[in-house]
DNA sequence: TGTGAACTTGCGAATTATTCGCAATTAGTC
DNA sequence: GACTAATTGCGAATAATTCGCAAGTTCACA
């Protein structure tokens, strides 16, 4: 995981801990900073929260991972080659559902048309209520 | 601007602080609490920051404002009585641009019928890049 | 194989955003 | 007016993220 290469490729240095980061943002899903840290520990015990930050940043910057916000803050982070999804997070019960994002396709290309906004669609979270929620609130 | 019954008529009791902060909600637009403090400062300079995020909180649970996410973080506060608009911002230049809620309409019942996810419109933002730097990136 | 410049890391401190505890102050009720 | 519960201000506590800097590493190249 994580070939040597891919970092050179783009002019990153290759390093344990950046290597160690990388990994673990794929393993892991939707994963938060902290997570990251705890998952890279597992190897790398004594590796510092902010390294997990700044690699973090210098790995979207060239394109091998990204964040979206699936609660009311803080950043998750993913693999940029993942397949693309959309997160429903309900506000109720705080859970986070998967969706195609071709749910999205009409939405988004009409913003395109009518706004020329290009839409990241895996960026973006949709806040609701799950199905569960909504039922339980018949009450 | 908040009338005195808007809020008793919802069990709350009715503080000058209180009344100014829903105030400053409606003539801001998206405020942060901290500008929202800022605001309710021209008129109640004593007015503590953590009595604005109070309040705001109260003031949401009652269903009389509304947070949304325009940033990576962070809420923003507007009157819940405000037309709802979706949030179109722009991850390269910052920029927030408005759409009316309809463009989303095909969307939100997609998710309602394929999930049963009932979709707040008004919470989520939706991320991308705007037409401008859109152009500006064919360089 | 060295060497050195540039890049990274660990560490602790600084920021920023938000929440808490608590005593003093008010608002609403009778 | 008197009482009770809600609210405020204040300062401290958390939590999340960023910074500065000295020490350690990586990689290019001699
Ligand atoms: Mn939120
Ligand atoms: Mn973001
Ligand atoms: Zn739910
Ligand atoms: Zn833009």
């Amino acid at each position: 995981m994580a070939k040597p290469h891919e970092l050179r490729e783009r002019g990153l240095r290759l390093t344990p801990q950046r290597e160690l980061v990388l990994a673990a943002v794929r393993e892991l899903d939707h994963a938060t900073p902290e997570e990251i840290a705890e998952k890279v520990r597992q190897t790398h015990p004594g590796i510092n929260l902010s390294t997990v930050y700044r690699n973090l940043e210098t790995l979207e910057n060239v394109g091998l991972v990204q964040h979206s916000h699936l609660g009311h803050g803080g950043a998750s982070y993913h693999a940029a080659e993942e397949l693309a999804h959309l997160h429903l997070v309900c506000g109720t019960c705080g859970n986070v559902g998967d969706a195609p994002i071709e749910t999205a396709l009409s939405f988004v290309n009409a913003l395109t048309e009518d706004y020329g906004f290009r839409t990241d669609v895996s960026h973006f979270s949709v806040f609701g209520t799950c199905s569960t929620c909504s039922q339980a609130e018949l009450s």
